[in-house]
Parts: C-alpha cells; sequence; structure tokens
DNA sequence: ACGAGTTAGTAACACGTGTTAGTAGAAAAG
DNA sequence: CTTTTCTACTAACACGTGTTACTAACTCGT
C-alpha cells in the first residue's frame, strides 16, 4: 500500500490499465513512431483518468532537463516594486504568452547589493529555464558573467555595450519626438525629469532624446532644468518642487515616466500652476491612469504588454536553441498619444 | 567525463573532496546528530566552492516533497490583471515575505472559465507547496473541492460559507466607516459604485457596509444610486456616466475602488461637475496614485502589503502543518485616510 | 518450412538528491 | 584478550519520470 494514499503515479496507472510503466509514459505522451494497438491506448488513458493522474512536474523536469518555468527578475526596490504601476501589464503579457506554451512564471527579485550572485541562484539550481531581466542595472563584471553562463536570458530595457538579447523601444528616439512635440508647440523653456537615475540606461536615453529635439530645433539645454527621478511619484514630486524652488523659468516640462509625472503634477498644482494654461506637461509609457488623468496626460505610449509577449517569446526560442544567443535585438515601436496636458505657447 | 561539462553534481564534489556523496550532502545541509571530522567538513566545503556547486532544486524536491515554491493564483481575465493598481504591492509583500523563508513565487492565472481544473493541475502536478487565492470567485462546488483537497490554500478575501484559511479586511466595516464619514459632512444623497460585480464577495460586502451607514443614519438608500463597476477605470467612468444620465441626484459618491475612481472622477469632470465642491469623492485602497490625485483622494487605506505578508505567512505555515487547516481567519485592520476629495455639504 | 521483417510491448538505466541501515576501525570496558 | 561502545564514514535505496535497447510473438514472401 502506497505511503501517501492520494499520490498516483505512473505506476498505478500502469497496474490498473495492466500494463508496464513504460506503455504508460508512451501512451500519455502520444510518442511518435512507436507502435501501440488502439485497445491498449484506450484503457491506458481509461485507467489514467480514473485515477486522476497528473505526472510529477519535479521528476519530469529532472529527467527531461527542462523546467517549463521562466524567471521574471525584478531588479528594483521593495518600494520600486510596490509602486511600479508598469508591473501589471507586463506580468499581463507574460502570462497569456507563457500559457500558450505551457510554461510558469517564477517572479523573483534581486537587491542591488547581492546582485552578481543572486542572479544566477536560480538557474543554477535550474529551477527555471531561462530568465528576463527587467529594467536592469548592469555593471560590467555582471554582464561579462551573464554572456559567458548558461543559462538564457532576455532583458527587458537594453544595456550599453552589451551583446545580451533584449527587447525595447528606441528611448531615445521616444523622448526626441515627445519632446519634439513641446518645442512644435512653441516652448522654448522646457523642463526635463527622468523617469530614473542614471545607472538604469534607460534614464540617460530619455534625457539624450529631450536634449537632441532642444539642439535640432536650435535651443541651448539650460542643465539647471534637468533633473533624475526615481521611478517613484515621490521623487517626481520632490524633483518638481526643487526645479520650482530653483526660480528657474519653464513652460513645459517633459516627465520620462507617468507615474513620475503623477507627483510632478501634484507639485505643480501645490504651486497654484495650472494644466496646461501655465505649464504643458508630457509624460512617457501612457499607464491606465495617464487617459483619466485630469487634464488626460500626453504622454508617449510603451507596448508594455506586447514587450513582455516578444521578451516571452525570445527567450523561448533561446530555451529551444532555435535563435541564436548574441544579437537578438527586437525594437518596438513608441507612439504619441495626444491628450490635453500640453498647449502652444501663447 | 560528464556529458555537460558545466553541470556540478554531488558527485563531482565528493571526488574532489575524496569521500561519498553522502558525507557531501550531510555536510553541506548540515545534519544535526551526525558525526563528522572537522576536517573532512572542511574538505567538502572547499571543494563545494572551488568546483561552484548549487544542489538542483527539482531533484531536492523530487526527494524531498518540497518544491520551496508557492503560487499566486490571480483569477481575473487578461484585462483586469493588466490595470490593477494593486498588484505590484501585493507581489511586493509576497517577494518579501517569501524571501524571508527562502521560499520562491510562481504566478498563475485562472480564467474563469476552466476554474474548477486550473485551480488543482499547479498543485497537483506538486510544482507548488500551496496557494494563495486572490481575489477569488468561486461556486460552492469549486469550494468544495478545495476544502477536501490536499493543498494549503490562502485566499485574500474570503469567501461566505467557506471555512478555508484566509487574509481580509473586514469589508462591511470598512465601507460603513467610508459612507459614515461622508453622512458626518452631511451629505444624504450618496451614490456607490461598487469595486467588482457581485460574485466578488469584497464587492456586495462594500456595498453592504454603504448600505448600513444610511440606515443607522435613518437614511433610504437610494437603489437607482447603486451601481457594480468591474475592477478597471474604464468600468468607474461608465456607471459614473450612467448615473450622472439617470438623472437622480446626489452630493456624494462612494467609490469602492481607487481605481475604479479613477475613471469615475473623469466623467465628473467631463460632466462639468467639481470635485470636493459640486460632488464630494470617496475612494477605497488607497493605491500610491490616491495621495497624488487632484484634489488628493480621500479614502480607506487597504494594508496590501501586510496582507500579501500574513498570507504568505498563513500559508507557510499552514505547509509546514503547524496551523490547523481550517478556521484560520486573520482581519487586518483598516484606516480612513482623510484627505482633500471630500466637503461638507453646503 | 523458414529466415526476415514487423508489431506490441517491456526491463533496465538515468536524472541528482536525501536518508536509513550498516560497517570498518579505534577506544573503552570487563 | 574479548566484548562493547563510539567515531566517522559509506553502500544502497527511494523519489517519479523519460527513453533506449531488447524480446517475444506474429506476419509474410519464397
Amino acid at each position: 500500500m502506497p505511503l501517501h494514499r492520494n499520490r498516483v503515479t505512473s505506476r498505478d496507472v500502469a497496474k490498473l490499465a495492466g500494463v508496464s510503466r513504460t506503455t504508460v509514459s508512451l501512451v500519455l505522451n502520444n510518442v511518435q513512431g512507436i507502435q501501440i494497438s488502439p485497445e491498449t491506448r484506450q484503457k491506458v488513458i481509461q485507467a489514467a483518468n480514473e485515477l486522476g493522474y497528473v505526472p510529477d512536474a519535479m521528476a519530469q523536469a529532472l529527467v527531461s532537463r527542462r523546467t517549463k518555468a521562466i524567471g521574471l527578475v525584478l531588479t528594483r526596490t521593495h518600494h520600486h516594486i510596490a509602486t511600479d504601476a508598469f508591473l501589471p501589464k507586463i506580468i499581463s503579457g507574460l502570462l497569456t504568452t507563457a500559457r500558450e506554451h505551457n510554461i510558469r512564471i517564477l517572479i523573483d527579485w534581486v537587491e542591488t547589493q547581492h546582485q552578481e550572485s543572486a542572479y544566477f541562484e536560480l538557474a543554477r539550481a535550474k529551477r527555471i529555464d531561462g530568465m528576463i531581466l527587467s529594467t536592469p542595472r548592469l555593471d560590467d563584471a555582471a554582464i561579462k558573467a551573464l554572456e559567458s553562463a548558461e543559462v538564457p536570458t532576455v532583458m527587458m530595457g537594453s544595456i550599453a555595450g552589451s551583446m545580451l538579447p533584449f527587447v525595447d523601444v528606441d528611448n531615445v528616439q521616444a523622448a526626441e519626438k515627445a519632446a519634439a512635440y513641446l518645442v512644435g508647440l512653441g516652448h522654448r523653456e522646457i523642463a526635463c525629469i527622468s523617469n530614473a537615475p542614471p545607472e538604469y540606461t534607460a534614464a540617460p536615453e530619455r534625457v539624450q532624446g529631450f536634449r537632441n529635439a532642444l539642439t535640432k530645433a536650435g535651443i541651448a539645454v539650460n542643465e539647471r532644468l534637468v533633473c533624475y527621478a526615481d521611478f517613484t511619484p515621490e521623487s517626481g514630486y520632490n524633483c518638481m518642487k526643487a526645479l520650482l524652488k530653483s526660480g528657474e523659468r519653464f513652460t513645459a516640462a517633459f516627465v520620462a515616466s507617468d507615474n513620475v509625472a503623477i507627483g510632478a503634477k501634484a507639485a505643480l498644482r501645490e504651486a497654484g500652476l495650472r494644466i496646461p494654461d501655465d505649464v504643458s506637461l508630457m509624460g512617457f509609457d501612457d499607464i491606465p491612469w495617464a487617459m483619466y488623468s485630469d487634464p488626460p496626460l500626453t504622454t508617449i505610449r510603451l507596448p508594455a504588454e506586447a514587450l513582455a509577449q516578444q521578451a516571452c517569446n525570445l527567450l523561448l526560442g533561446l530555451i529551444q536553441g532555435k535563435e541564436h544567443w548574441e544579437n537578438n535585438h527586437i525594437i518596438l515601436e513608441t507612439e504619441l498619444i495626444v491628450r490635453k496636458s500640453c498647449k502652444a505657447r501663447q
């Protein structure tokens, strides 16, 4: 008698069907190029259904060297994750694509301190077949380690000087599009608040796009109007506060993250400034809140779910060895969403 | 020579240290009540470090019957997940607690169609040791199945008529607190927009709390001012639109979800109504956006991260068999956060 | 009738670990 | 000197599956 009454193994199915365990495996996995009589097939399937047999995923993983799970690795602090308005879309996109391939998603989190080691813990333990790194911030050593590691990895967001596969948007071009729109409305004194600290590559890229737009229009960039936020509404609030306090004059602001723009907007309101009458406000990301903001936020739409889906597909290709390990770069398009937070300069 | 060059097993460690595989296991797992000489211990640890040995999680899981992973099961549609402003906090709370116990989190998603079977797929395959159900919506059959199943389960949000362990707030009392605050401000015609359809138990509970507050104040509930939204800002927008169109008069609105309130607020603004001067608006949840809303939203704070952490701890206790399977109910406190979206009736 | 091929299935190994039962050798006890 | 106890370790099994190599029995062409 079995120790755990309610644990059904393939041996139990074999016994009930009156065949060998091998046959059970061959039938249930529908192995091609092997001859099993239709009656036996039927008996096995019948027995499996009767017992409610579900193969043990761990045992399958052990022998097949495939866990059928991928890791989503978040590389931010506790607090950043909790306030990330973008995460649900990433997860939603990942879930839909993963389900199509019958793959599970394991979510983990790397504190910046233990970066180098922690990245590999899951993969080395063969808990996952590959991983997706979200908004990575890596030093050269970590990049090298990842490149030489055996674990398939895809980044959401690119990193300068790395040949690792990634899925991203063209941050420079997107930000340039945003800033150019403000310039086109006649603004010449434009503030810029980044989405994140410069270590996160998307941040300097978006600021660069902002610079490009101004430079192309023959406008000198006022460095005192450029400021780096830190993902959260709080940081946006603080940045905008500091900007207002500095006394520098500006008629528009480009905030490279809607989430940060939430805070920046609150600071403007506190200062008694109206949007867009006194200051035009341009966001970035198009999080769900943006269209319901007051006024509805003009922003750059980042295809978050598509990004996640592409990353997932790319990773699955890598795992199956279909794609090359290097030079797999996918760039998705962004879109300027004009709403009501920007207005031509009087 | 090994097939996969870069795969290090305990056998390799044993060979290098000149001991048996058993000894390696005993040393590295620090098994108590067994005698191993300090020199041998040192040799093993040295060898393991040298080779960068990491035990195979799947093999460990197979033999120990513990995967050291728990499942977070989301029970909503694709679109609801993507726009859920609450999810990041849940995940953040789960990640921190899980990390303390060296547990991984597997995230999965159950479409309402395949409910009954899909719930168990992960657990039956022994991919996870237990699961957390988020905002469950279950029929009686599914509850029965869960209660009789062998897989430890904790719900975030309770279900009427179920003895399953859960972590929740007192929705009735919290909503009553919110509505009573509006009543206290002198409002008598108050609209109510739920957070979700009635099938999700929190929705009718919050509406009930709303009713209680009015009844206790001797105010008759106008059923035409009660309306059920569907998690998203869109649904809140539509509800509020319908309410305005109905011609029923109201001076305040209780929206049982900040996320829904985002949309409701947009509809009010579109109608030219000012908050709080024309209509007072009360939310529920205190998502990060709430305090930066314009005006800052008065709401009920749901301790999202604490909820997730408690659920995680409860589940881990269940898995270790320390707690009883039934009658494990944790209720956390809510808090009325007064900001500026509500105002005394003129 | 007889080797060759086909059909329908099975025994046995591998995956990498945790753990129980057991064993040499040394020390202690009688 | 023998017996017992203790130390420090190891051989062997178990977990549940996928897969390769093998084998009886059966068919078929000559």
